[in-house]
DNA sequence: AAACACAAGATTGGATATCAATCAACGATT
DNA sequence: AATCGTTGATTGATATCCAATCTTGTGTTT
């Protein structure tokens, strides 16, 4: 087993792209060690952790809080991840063999299922992963932790930020982008897999609170016993300073289609972030 | 002032990248925190640091190493550089304006002056800079943290590793790089950055002891008091456990050429790797 | 003499208590 | 009301202690 420190930034980590943890959120040592039930030097281990990860910032004398990226540093980390994918699909055009084409294809068409289906928390799931199995077929695991660390940080600027426009678009990027690679048109690739990105950007808008704010307890809970993951049961929110809207179940980025607390009258299904570019 | 803990991250850092702290030199917890004149926890802090950076390796309940890659890491880690420069090229052969060319070529003529003059120490320190200021102009901190660090893991490469041709017909591959990029032939500056990587990689041999083992005490020791750097003085090795080659005083990266056991006749000053690629 | 087993020592991972420095909030004073 | 100082809380860091684990050395057995 690893280190307990290491455990804990794991967890605090999921949390983080579980989006239950918002950015701006104060990682308190005390609190902290007590959700934990360990000694606050343990945790300040993982909040370096962290910090390294670039999900979370510490300010001297003031405690470690949740990242909370400006919108240039979005931009940037996009950018930078644009630029990683880009370069594995050049890499894969050329070394990847059929089984490579096949296990892309495969999980395109999971992920399809799903759709089809209205599993849409598998879906997104799946396309998450989308991403990750295509930097891993190019074998280079220096280049997967770069890209992993990468996605982590995405996926905290959902927190953040909204996307104001409609994705129905972008869904089928995935598919299009293995065909593009597989027929050889890598510059044709490229480009798609820039477009896709910059679309996302911009339909950006900062500033406005998407997920609810929940107290580190609040948070934490479903990940300390029974290690239970993507199926936790999700707290009741406690509007403890919530300054945004009160809307918008904090969830395991499983999007639930526009879900209220009051659930009357749900809105456009179609402004979803379901595949997503992280 | 940043904490403690990353200030020694910091130091560590540095005398593993000026080859002073040799890969699977143990970092002893106690042995550390009475060099530093710190707690061991802070050393545990900044060791964690070093882990996440990839420059060091713990192991539960052993310790923590100065990390010894594999040839297939190595590989690995060229690769990510290369696809990381790749990339930026392609983004500065669109966006770069005068002022970013003029940089690049001024920092080009400062090296290429160093070599003129006989300053193989400066020129091998620009050499370096070189691709740090390159990625500089694509104006992405991201991208730029995640360039550094691969950076540092191939200076780390060569205390593990020794090329073993000449390097002379690599030297003008950076004004190359810029004469490509600004004439718009990309195609060929990101072939030009492939080869030269790959070259470098391919006279890569590993199980050779380049730089000579030292104790922690002795290699910290010219960074703890007068912040003295570059030109520090070169403690006297004690021969601890020596397992490589008695000579090789570890030096701030500058490459001295050939410099045996019995400093003689030194072999052809071409075999150096003046100008590589980090 | 070689191989194995066991015990002693050393090192790491972690807990706890404690202290100084700094920050934030609160209240008193003008 | 605005400013200034005080108090409380939190962080950064140290020292000490303890358990778990690894290493080493010794001794025994074959």
């Amino acid at each position: 087993m690893s280190s307990r420190s290491q455990t804990i930034a794991d967890i605090l980590t999921r949390a983080i792209i579980d989006h239950r943890l918002v950015p701006g959120c104060k990682l308190g040592e005390r609190e902290l060690s007590e959700i934990f039930d360990v000694s606050r030097i343990v945790v300040r281990q993982a909040l370096i952790r962290l910090a390294d990860d670039g999900l979370a910032q510490i300010e001297r004398n003031r405690g470690a809080f949740v990242a909370k990226p400006s919108m240039q540093e979005a931009m940037e980390i996009y950018d930078a991840l644009t630029l990683v994918e880009q370069g594995v699909a050049a890499q894969l055009s050329d070394r990847l063999g059929p089984a490579g084409w096949a296990e892309l294809r495969q999980h395109v068409e999971r992920q399809r299922q799903a759709v089809a289906s209205g599993n849409d928390a598998l879906a997104d799931v799946l396309g998450q992963e989308f991403h990750t199995v295509f930097v891993r077929l190019s074998r280079n695991k220096v280049m997967q932790e770069i890209h992993a660390q990468l996605v982590r940080r995405t996926t905290l600027l959902r927190s953040l930020i909204t996307a104001d426009f409609d994705y129905c678009n972008l869904l089928d990027d995935h598919s299009r982008v293995v065909d593009l690679l597989e027929k050889g048109r890598l510059k044709q690739a490229m480009d798609l897999i820039d477009t896709h990105h910059r679309a996302v950007v911009r339909g950006y808008i900062m500033d406005r609170e998407v997920y609810a704010e929940m107290t580190p307890a609040e948070a934490l809970a479903p990940y300390l016993d029974g290690k239970a993951d993507g199926a936790a049961p999700i707290a009741p929110r406690k509007p403890a300073k919530s300054s945004g809207n009160g809307d918008g179940t904090a969830h395991v980025h499983v999007h639930l289609p526009k879900q209220d607390p009051a659930p009357k009258s749900r809105t456009s299904a179609k402004k979803t972030n379901r595949g997503l570019p992280a």
